[in-house]
DNA sequence: TGAGACATACTCAAATTTGAATATCCATTG
DNA sequence: CAATGGATATTCAAATTTGAGTATGTCTCA
């Protein structure tokens, strides 16, 4: 998955430890835009090691320290192919818009509606700081890091500015009650509904199934 | 994970069985909006059950038919506690922007500018098929689905074009070459990239770490 | 000076997801 | 009429992720 492109990426620009990965990773505030575990970070580490894309350079050991040693890994030539074929994998990845929320729209008018309002307020708390965290990230180091780098900030930032709107709707209509209404379909709605789904899907045919290998 | 949720919410409508669960997700369209596989909703119904939170209403065995029998599930008191336990769950995630391209990013520098460039036109022409057929999908049926649906499909909408400027962008400093532009560091920049790292971060602290249970 | 927090550097069992396989029935089409 | 493809309805092993735990060193603040 997306854990091994992160770490031949990494590993293509020189030699590293896997702590020493994961410190790169929070240092360039990646962690703030896709999802990392430590445990994934080592698993995938020795996957890569076992299938002979990255290989072990040195092995330091601290004298007078009792920390385990430190294995410090390099990429090989078929892990450089490998990550361009994992680079281009990740560029074929279907990406649909993802939100938490989604999930549970379909579900809201069922909640509790001061709970609701409540949390939805501290979604777009949320969401303001991150957006004014990445801008002074973007700030601080825009011009310093690769073009890429800084894109994935400025994407960040809109995509979290998309979201801001969208929650202020939420928390609009969750205050006057439009959300939680409840709503029933007659029997001839449905009938017209299941049609019109029919005509549509052929003039929208879905996606081409077999998408989105890895994750 | 969310798909508790999403079967303890379809039972909260009315009994059903696992299959007609995977029909009625890909029917509402749903299956566009967040990802869900069939192994992933057979565990989570089994999990549901062991836990006392659904419970077998009824087995049926259409007679002259070899294919296994439907086990119909009906929610139980707890599952409804539960329910609305896990609604509030899924509204505390915390939910940063995600784009499988932002993992790509740092490293596209390294990738064949050419191929780039075509997987970037691709992952566009995708996007904009997708938001059509949202939009098919919303005018079809926005008036007649509760509040909360039709808001997943507009938030989907606008994430949808935010992301098409977003690739839009990304394929012109493609094919301008500037997505491409390698790029090293002076010490001293480094050096004042770090100071500058250790200010900021007094300034904008990171999230709360222990934010998103579930997924 | 000692207690607690934070950083280093992992390990591992258990939970979950994935992807493919299974088996049957029904409809179409050459 | 046989073959092909799709819908029904699930199962399962293997891959992966998660979350918590381990163990040591270092800094800091009272």
């Amino acid at each position: 998955m997306s854990m091994r492109l992160l770490i031949l990426g990494l590993l293509m620009e020189r030699e590293r430890h896997p702590y020493e990965i994961r410190q790169t990773i929070k240092l360039r505030n990646w962690n703030e835009c896709f999802k990392l575990r430590d445990g994934s970070l080592y698993y995938a580490v020795d996957q890569l090691r076992q299938d002979g894309l990255i290989e072990a350079a040195e092995v330091v050991a601290v004298p007078g320290d009792n920390r385990p040693d430190k294995t410090i890994y390099r990429i090989t030539e078929s892990g450089r192919e490998a990550f361009l074929l994992l680079l281009e994998e990740q560029f074929k990845m279907t990406s649909f818009p993802q939100h938490p929320l989604f999930l549970a729209m379909p579900f809201v008018r069922h909640g509790h509606t001061d709970k609701i309002e409540a949390l939805v307020l501290k979604q777009l708390e949320d969401c303001e700081m991150r957006i004014a965290r990445m801008k002074a990230i973007l700030e601080l180091k825009g011009d310093l890091i690769p073009r890429g780098s800084s894109l994935m900030i400025e994407g960040f930032i809109r995509f979290g500015e998309t979201e801001k709107t969208w929650l202020e709707q939420l928390l609009a209509e969750a205050r006057s009650g439009k959300l939680f209404e409840s709503h029933q379909m007659t029997p001839e709605q449905i009938e017209a509904y299941v049609v019109g789904l029919k005509e549509f899907e052929k003039s929208y045919p879905p996606d081409t199934e077999k998408n989105d290998k890895d994750s």
